[in-house]
DNA sequence: TATACTTTTTAGATATGGCTAAAAAAAACA
DNA sequence: TGTTTTTTTTAGCCATATCTAAAAAGTATA
């Protein structure tokens, strides 16, 4: 069993990694943690120790397959709380990450099976991110910001990049949510922003820093 | 915002005291905390200096005001978590303590608020426990143990005195759970055994030690 | 390539919550 | 009431997880 801490900071690893492709500075996690950058390294060595990261003072960091396999699991079970608290709950989706961030750490592989259930194996979270199975696979779709789609093409959202409760209630408020068509009619050289129509209805300017936080799949 | 330690030393003290009447030991505390009698003395000294109990060296603690708030808060989330775990996910009575102790410790008001709700406002956990209001209060049904129930009485099941696991499953086996009804045909002085008869239907012998853990009212 | 800057680690704290062993106080009893 | 036993507290540890300040290593640049 690992503690609190070690699952935050191999939740961070596996965040800041690109899904366990790159080694991660030091700075970065303390940024993602906030903590200090030293706290970071005494933690990193205790994980090394424990081979759940590769580590080589002053090299950065690289998750190990075992600390890939605890971050994934702890990933899923705060997507699956999530569902819970949003579908059955009635939470608002900008109102479940800190709660599902205490749930997450809830120990029990059962509690977990029978919450998969009685949710009926949901593959996404309220945010659009994938949830992984048991064995810590899940379905990529091929997701860009919507900042990088071209003028005159359409897409879907699938994801939220950030979170963060201003910009959901922003996303409510101009009629966005997961599974919104979006056509580009225009794109705006000088600040970035889009001039862009909902499910074929509703027109309106959105700037490229919300285009930036929402993920589309063109697909 | 208290500590999961702190939380589970008042839930511990609040239990020995006899809901808040009775001074409690360092050595009970101890060991229904299962910890040595020393670090007892430190987190009730602790607990005294944030005023949520009473202590004078040497003399025992009493539960403050302050302190039964926390505590009865901890088990409204305990009981409700227990409810959760059994009607909606299809736990069994007797597998549930577990996950409790840990979903007990979630720490945000409109979780539980919407989860009461959610369950459709339970009065009592799986146990037969009362759940108390957000402001700490809970219908109190007199019972008693079956063993103090006379020849001839009869009684319902409301509630048992130990939710260990053997205990659980011993009774799901004869077919007792709350709500059973019991008549008293006979009790076997020499081993405290009885001879009841359930909902009128199924007769059977049941021991001193069960009898002692089954709580009944004869209202 | 030597120097300056940035990043990372180490050293030495702090706070929490636990332990054992020994001392002190209270309770029991002869 | 004095002595023994039990209970409780104190003293001095340990481990986790954090911090700041300083040192060390790595990187960038003139």
């Amino acid at each position: 069993m690992y503690s609190l801490s070690e699952e935050n900071y191999l939740k961070a690893i596996y965040h800041l990694s690109n899904h366990g492709q790159d080694s991660v500075n030091t700075n970065a996690i303390a940024e993602e943690m906030k903590t200090a950058p030293a706290s970071v390294s005494d933690m990193i060595r205790k994980l090394s120790k424990k081979k759940l990261v590769d580590y080589q003072k002053y090299r950065g960091v690289n998750i190990s397959t075992k600390g890939k396999d605890i971050a994934l699991k702890v990933i899923r079970k705060h997507r699956l709380w999530e569902v819970f608290l949003v579908e059955k709950l009635n939470f608002h989706w900008d109102e479940v990450h800190e709660i599902a961030e205490q749930l997450e750490h809830i120990q029990s592989p059962v509690l977990i099976s029978k919450l998969d259930e009685f949710l009926d194996f949901p593959k996404h979270d309220p945010h659009g991110d994938p949830i992984p199975d048991d064995d810590g696979n899940f379905a990529t779709v091929k997701k860009e910001p919507l900042s990088e789609i071209e003028e005159g093409k359409s897409c879907k959202v699938v994801a939220v990049n950030d979170s963060n409760s201003a910009f959901l209630k922003y996303l409510d408020k101009v009629g966005i949510s997961i599974g919104t068509s979006i056509h580009i009619n225009e794109r705006i050289e000088f600040d970035g922003s889009m001039e862009i129509t909902l499910n074929k209805e509703k027109s309106l300017t959105i700037s490229q820093i919300a285009a930036q936080n929402l993920l589309v799949t063109t697909a």
